[in-house]
DNA sequence: GATACTTGATAATTATAAATATCAAGTTCT
DNA sequence: AGAACTTGATATTTATAATTATCAAGTATC
């Protein structure tokens, strides 16, 4: 039982042995903002295999595609959270993920707005953006199917 | 006569100059396809003013916000171009700067198409993204236009 | 026709991002 | 209680991106 990919289930030493890096790299991603690890009340960080992906993906970007670690954020912050998450005009001009352009939404603590009661780690918009590449499509589908 | 900003006059040593950067910095911006200078007949490169302000600010945005070139070249290849120029399905399906995004489109050999005709120099998508910033704004217009 | 530019290309340099090592102190778990 | 983890933080190392220097050959300009 829980097959769950989803289900934090990896120590941070795991994680980094399975990733074949280290612990403080892993750190670095979340203090960066790259991941949201889950945390127990003892703030120890679970991974699970869908965050390993996710690692995965991030560490492809930086050095395979010589993609800077500030360049991924700017990327994620693209990501039209307003959109997916219908926020409201009240919410978008209280929304500093809406207004800026340097972190991904999930690095701004919300209080306001649908996201004041979401866990990010749970949002819809950091489970279907793992791959940086879907943002592109994600466009494409919406300017695509605007006028028909 | 000729105020014109987008009129190439500068030749790369002033531009070099007037941006306090070496010429083999300048070309190497060319060469990663991240601006597009005039070109006379001899090959000889020549710059407007638009051209030292689209400069500087891909400067800003490695040297201060620490954003790679390789970085810089995918964000730009989320520019809509496609939704821009009001691509064809057909013109689509055979362009690469459609398809891809690890390169701006303006960076792609264009052959069929509405940008078959066109100088990248002179189109809407290279002039109106010279800053990157301007694209998530773009799609915030899109995203909140969508359903109006 | 001579001086000062340009071209592309390669090599060397500089700057700095990414990753790791190490630390003291606090947890987890048998 | 003790062995093996964890935490955050700082310092160091490593890798490499960004920039510049230099070259021979060609072009512009006076």
């Amino acid at each position: 039982m829980s097959k769950n990919p989803e289900t934090p289930v990896f120590t941070i030493s795991t994680a980094a042995t399975l990733l074949g890096i280290s612990i403080p790299t892993l750190r670095m991603y979340e203090k960066e903002g790259l991941i949201v690890p889950f945390k127990k009340e003892s703030n120890q960080r679970l991974y699970s295999q869908t965050d390993l992906d996710r690692i995965r993906c991030i560490r492809e970007t930086i050095n395979k595609d010589k993609i800077s670690i500030a360049g991924i954020k700017r990327i994620l912050s693209m990501i039209p959270c307003w959109d997916i998450l219908r926020c409201t005009e009240q919410d978008r001009i209280n929304c500093l993920a809406f207004k800026e352009h340097t972190n991904p939404c999930w690095d701004y603590n919300h209080t306001t707005g649908i996201c004041g009661t979401k866990n990010c780690r749970e949002c819809d918009v950091y489970l279907n953006f793992a791959e940086c590449s879907k943002i592109k499509s994600h466009f494409i589908s919406i300017t695509l199917n605007r006028n028909s």
